[in-house]
DNA sequence: CCGGTTGATTACAACGTTGCAGCCGTCTGG
DNA sequence: CCAGACGGCTGCAACGTTGTAATCAACCGG
């Protein structure tokens, strides 16, 4: 069916390792030699099986990126993100969802079969905590996203949290607001993105002197929109008072505006909201909703020349690096005053 | 570094196709050497190599699904689907991108080395039109989605658009409205989603005895929030009167609304939305948003399943199959009254 | 004019897997 | 008791590519 370099070769009159020569640019080759087997392939169409090639060199030019799921727009802004930075250096990307932070299907795909064809793996884990470190040293390159797992034996690319979340909080509290309620917190978590935001909002609070009201946390499941939404539903109904909210991701916050609205709380004037991803949907919602920005494409281009660098350099790495992103507040209406 | 039949072979004193049956559950095999050979397996860990596998067999057990940009949260959840149904089938998708209708690019991507280690492809282009069906006469197994090319070579999964389309907008004009604004023409396309919606919209008004005002039409570059935002603007500015608004797709309708609410419009009593794709996300703006569900999982399902065919079959379609997925009109506050 | 360098090309052997043909030994039916 | 079938296993060749070593001609300096 598809040409291969023998083809190539007889029709050129020439090697098969010319053939190869000349697909790869090597130098020594005489133009006349370069121009036959050029016109060759294409009159062939000739392409490289990349089957074959990986096979002989080890190497596809596939990573694998393995996140939770698509359809939370965070990891689909950051699955486009890191596509693109991966086609700047000339790789594609394997898509793999690893579900809603389920640990066990998390740490099966660390060994599937699947990721054979892949020279290496970007992973952002939801449901591994710390003491799962140890399984990240997996035989081939990894570069680690997100915040559930500190210290392991793989590269590292995350976000100053912990700043960030003081920093949106802080925000709130310089528009003069103190009864600020958190939405997404995780009870009984000692790791991940809700531990280090809540705790971010704890320094920010402590720094602007206000007390600390373990009422105005509100726990959810996931981070869905819908989350967001109860929470915020189920913070009305136990009538506690607060001036503002810091969804710990925009998705929630963006649910639990809705709802604030619909109970009749106008925003900003009864309540401010702040989230945190600077989703696109942000710039678009009523009110536009002030937000976090992580620094995405940072993050995207910084994960794929890491895991680049552990190809290329081989697997072990001599000090796992850790990159940490800058991030921005972006103000918007819904903090307005 | 990895474990291969040989090692394997060696260490249970059999023969490499010994262990490759076993690793094939072939029948003929004495239960006492498959268990010693499944004890060295997982002595060694010994993963198949799918490079070598698929240079033998032809087979990579991958599949490419080539899709306009994820940032677009249809084309995010539409890859969420497909990956789940792909993985119900062992299969795992390469994702590309190719922009936001860059019609070159597409081209590019359907010939692209880049897709050689993928049995096949699930296309889902946006700059394409119909006369470039010759195009999608590739070499290697494929299915077709969206609205862009029809009669082409290939299998092709799409919806209902235009009964869609003017069930949409029979919703709107059951609920007593007459001046149904459309945001999201292409101006000038003979061709796309665009183009088949706003012809099912023109059937329900015809159907109605609504005379057709083509100041009511908006046109957009891209299918974005933004371009739903500058649509609504720009309708307001021109100062025609409308009571409803019918938004291609869910995020120009979002994008829309929300300009609407900021010039005062009350949703839904001046004007209703209606939108297209039925997003997560539209269950929870302000208010929620009416919209057709275009049967995502069944089309991903379809999609996949007919790739699958065409990879067993070997390539060449006798007759591509078309298949429509069914749609549902779902109503919400934005269109209620 | 010759040894040595360089340029241009080639032969060969892998990479790890699987299809095929074939080899033994045992079992079955006539 | 034997032909043939069949179960259980093996050896070999090939898939298309690339790294290494080798070949051969031309060229250079002394």
């Amino acid at each position: 069916m598809a040409a291969t370099l023998r083809d190539v070769a007889a029709l050129a009159g020439v090697s098969i390792k010319t053939v190869s020569n000349v697909v790869h640019d090597f130098q020594h080759i005489r133009p006349a030699t370069r121009e036959r087997v050029r016109a060759a392939i294409d009159e062939l169409g000739y392409k490289p099986n990349i089957s074959a090639r990986s096979l002989r060199s080890g190497r596809t030019g596939v990573i694998g990126l393995a996140l939770p799921e698509l359809s939370l727009s965070y990891f689909a802004e950051l699955a486009d993100a890191i596509i693109q930075a991966a086609e700047r250096r000339h790789l594609v990307v394997l898509l793999e969802q690893t579900g809603g932070g389920d640990r066990d299907r998390e740490i099966a795909m660390l060994s599937s079969p699947r990721l054979q064809l892949t020279d290496g793996l970007i992973f952002s884990p939801l449901g591994l905590s710390t003491e799962d470190a140890a399984l990240l040293n997996v035989g081939y390159p990894m570069v680690l996203l997100g915040e559930r797992v500190f210290g392991g034996p793989v590269d590292h690319v995350t976000m100053h949290n912990v700043e960030a979340s003081k920093a949106a909080t802080l925000h709130l509290i310089s528009r003069g607001r103190r009864r600020i309620a958190i939405i997404g917190a995780h009870e009984g978590e000692v790791v991940g993105s809700a531990v280090l935001r809540v705790q971010g909002y704890r320094e920010a609070l402590a720094e602007a002197g206000i007390p600390f009201d373990p009422a105005l946390i509100c726990n959810v499941g996931r981070w869905h929109r819908v989350d967001g939404a109860e929470a915020m539903r189920a913070l009305i109904d136990t009538g506690v008072s607060f001036d503002a909210v810091f969804g710990l991701n925009d998705t929630l916050a963006l649910g639990a505006m809705r709802v604030a609205q619909v109970a009749g709380l106008r925003v900003p004037e009864d309540v401010m909201f702040i989230g945190f991803d600077a989703l696109d949907e942000t710039k678009y919602s009523l009110p536009t909703l002030s937000t976090i920005d992580p620094g995405r494409d940072e993050i995207a281009d910084t994960a794929v020349r890491l895991l680049v660098q552990r190809i290329e350099e081989g697997v072990t790495p001599p000090l796992p690096e850790v990159y940490l992103a800058d991030y921005t507040v972006i103000d918007r209406e819904s903090t307005a005053g």
